[in-house]
RNA sequence: GCGCCCUUGGUGAAGUGGUUAACACGCUAGUUUGUGGCACUAGUAUGCAAGAGUUCGAUUCUCUUAGGACGCC
């Protein structure tokens, strides 16, 4: 079976929405935040320890994987589930996102083909088609494919993202046309910019494509400004259907989720809660802190009281603060438990909230609190 | 005892008679949004062993003292 959404609520006051996705690894609730494993693995996290955190379907990557270990040794290792030991549902993104961020500032060349660019790893030539990432993505054996789609940079004038957005839709069909694994949905993804009148049309034209669910892509992409992100978002949404699922990509942060949410967004993804781990900070209900302060060098409290994961029932920020500056491998672990359960727990909250129809208040308690000390 | 060389920040060190003493590490702080696997950005010596002298001006030249390396008796 495919992926379904079902939708159980529209809380009252707001756009935001209480779903379940039946996978065939297990029903979820939505609004739900993805962890991401690039490379088969979120990042020095064990598949036990994201189960024990609340994680539900994670994300993989279609181009770290074609190149490294290739579609096709997964598939004789039994697909990606089996290769990698995580028995909760996978999506994976189409590498679209990685012709702009890897080859940024590098050559690469978007004919109406594919895209031509060199592999971040030696150097060499690579061409990825619509076609060739639905196919990788077939053997990878994910849940949810996504469409290859352009991801323009956040600069780009209203020519560049019109001619984008028309070859995204023309790549999106090309990708429906080929996708053939029976347990696999594909998601077409919105595009367009800030620019209502784009991504209204990209949104229409990408519905009547029909796909299993639906993302608002290119936002939260470099320097973009995160009125820009909301606006995207707001001129995306009216125009999906109320029975798919919505992806906001590649968000976020606390604040980006809970305007996402409200906006009617069900799922998001983001590498920042494992990314900063590994850097050494981590979330907490009083915003973020930096482990590598001098300041915790002798605190014995967690990193916040009120977490309920492995890290804070057992660690103290003078330990993690130890492990943070001789660059101990376990300081990233811990911390990413902590930073991914936090993401975790706040969506569900956010579910909470909107089954008691007050997910307003809560954003606003949750934002005063989380924001107080900074900015 | 004699000879010769050396002494620059938390560390390893570069360097010059004259604007802000290079660089690296460390330390301090910040950044990170469909992850190019541990990154990036910024700050960090009012002082060049101590004292005196030469000079318009010395960390840079001279002398004395202290500490250290090497060689010889």
């Amino acid at each position: 079976m495919i992926a379904k959404y079902n939708l159980i609520k529209t809380e009252k006051n707001t756009k935001a929405r209480l779903g379940t996705v039946e996978t065939n690894y297990g029903t979820y609730e939505t609004p739900m935040f993805m962890p991401v494993g690039t490379r088969a693995t979120v990042k020095g996290v064990s598949p036990e320890e994201l189960k024990d955190v609340g994680s539900g379907i994670i994300l993989s990557n279609t181009y770290h994987l074609w190149l490294r270990p290739g579609p096709d040794l997964i598939e004789r290792c039994g697909g990606l589930h089996s290769f990698m030991h995580w028995d909760g549902p996978i999506l994976t993104d189409s590498g679209g996102y990685q012709v702009f961020s890897l080859a940024k500032n590098k050559k690469k060349d978007i004919t109406e083909e594919g895209v031509h660019f060199k592999s971040h790893i030696d150097g060499q030539k690579l061409f990825l088609t619509p076609e060739k990432s639905i196919e990788i993505q077939n053997k990878l054996d994910s849940d949810i494919a996504m469409s290859f789609d352009e991801c323009p940079p956040a600069s780009a004038d209203y020519e560049y993202l019109k001619n984008s957005v028309e070859r995204t839709l023309r790549w999106a069909k090309r990708g429906k046309k080929v996708h053939s694994n029976k347990n696999q949905a594909l998601f077409g993804i919105v595009q367009g910019g800030p620019i209502e009148d784009l991504r209204k049309f990209s949104a229409i034209e990408t519905v009547k494509i029909g796909f299993d669910g639906y993302a608002v892509g290119g936002v939260a992409n470099d320097d973009e400004d995160k009125e820009d992100m909301y606006k995207a978002i707001d001129y995306s949404i009216p125009y999906l259907p109320e029975d798919k699922l919505r992806y906001l990509m590649g968000v976020g942060e606390p604040r980006d989720i809970l305007e996402g949410v409200v906006k009617g967004i069900d799922i998001f993804d983001c590498v920042i809660p494992t990314r900063i781990a590994r850097h050494g900070q981590a979330f907490t209900r009083d915003g973020k802190i930096n482990l590598h302060n001098a300041k915790f060098k002798e605190d014995l409290t967690p990193i916040d009281n009120e977490c309920d994961c492995y890290t804070c029932k057992n660690y103290t920020k003078a330990y993690i603060r130890h492990l943070v500056s001789v660059e101990e491998s376990l300081a990233g672990r811990l911390l990413s438990i902590h930073n991914i359960r936090f993401l975790i727990k706040l969506t569900e909250e956010i579910r909470e909230a909107i089954k008691n129809d007050n997910i307003l208040e809560y954003k606003e308690q949750f934002l005063d609190r989380y924001e107080k000390n900074n900015k």
